[in-house]
DNA sequence: TTTGACCTTCCCATGATGGGAAGGTTTAGA
DNA sequence: TCTAAACCTTCCCATCATGGGAAGGTCAAA
């Protein structure tokens, strides 16, 4: 099948399948005698794959990997173990970052009237709180 | 004083200095007879703001409006609220979005041994699960 | 045969920086 | 006074994953 009918049954876009064998997370499409790329079922089973490891959060770096460990039948589990949990750490990291700057906001907003005035506590403390 | 002794004063990187000037954040600076840029105590203070307020998250569209609003004294708190409103709504829905994703990994990890076995629920569920 | 819907490669843009090259300026010390 | 280090300048490239679009070739149906 054309690049377009595999994107459209994984779900992507056909500029996204041509940058996926770009960076070699696909490995290189065979080609059609006037240069067009052609696809099978276990192409699009690897494209959705990726897509839904996306969908999770996992960089492409991380995904490349992932399709490799995928790929391989007699790869220890322990590997891709390592991939999710490095992933998990970052996210939990991520997730009490943006937690802590979202509670100093509500505090900062709480306290905004929010009117004509032009008193405003927000920019105040973000005028003269420290740096981090 | 210099870009690199207003920047050191700021806490922030020359580079950045010109980037922000260069985007409209930071109007165009003075410059000396030889074409150095000055800056002044007024500019630290405004770079200390915009690093303040990216450390809390906003993107750089956000802080341009907000150094505008904070340098105008007769501005409305209503605008400076909304603005902050709008980026913590988006903070609360990434922060529920991360946590979903995590959740979702932590299940995965715990039920993949992470040792020498090849069998691993997190790829099996990464390719069969539903798309999104 | 024409037309429209594909496909190809190539370049540019995103956001907020960092890196580094090539070249000019200033400052401090020998 | 000369020189070397430590600044400064602009300009271009890279990041990351993707979209937009141009210019041009291919294919299938009417």
């Amino acid at each position: 099948m054309t690049i377009g009918e595999a994107a459209k049954r994984a779900g992507i876009s056909a500029k996204r399948v041509r940058h996926y064998e770009e960076i070699g997370v696909l490995s290189k499409a065979a080609r059609s005698e006037s240069g067009y790329r052609i696809y099978d079922e276990t192409d699009v089973h690897i494209l959705r794959f990726v897509n839904r490891a996306r969908n999770l959060g996992f960089s492409m770096a991380e995904i490349k990997r992932l399709v490799g460990l995928w790929k391989n039948r007699r790869r220890a589990s322990r590997e891709v173990k390592k991939i999710a949990k490095d992933h998990l750490v970052g996210l939990e990291q991520k997730i009490i970052e943006l937690q802590s700057i979202a509670s100093t906001l509500r505090h900062l907003s709480d306290r905004c009237s929010g009117d004509d005035r032009p008193d405003c506590p927000i920019l105040q403390e973000i005028e003269f709180s420290s740096n981090k």
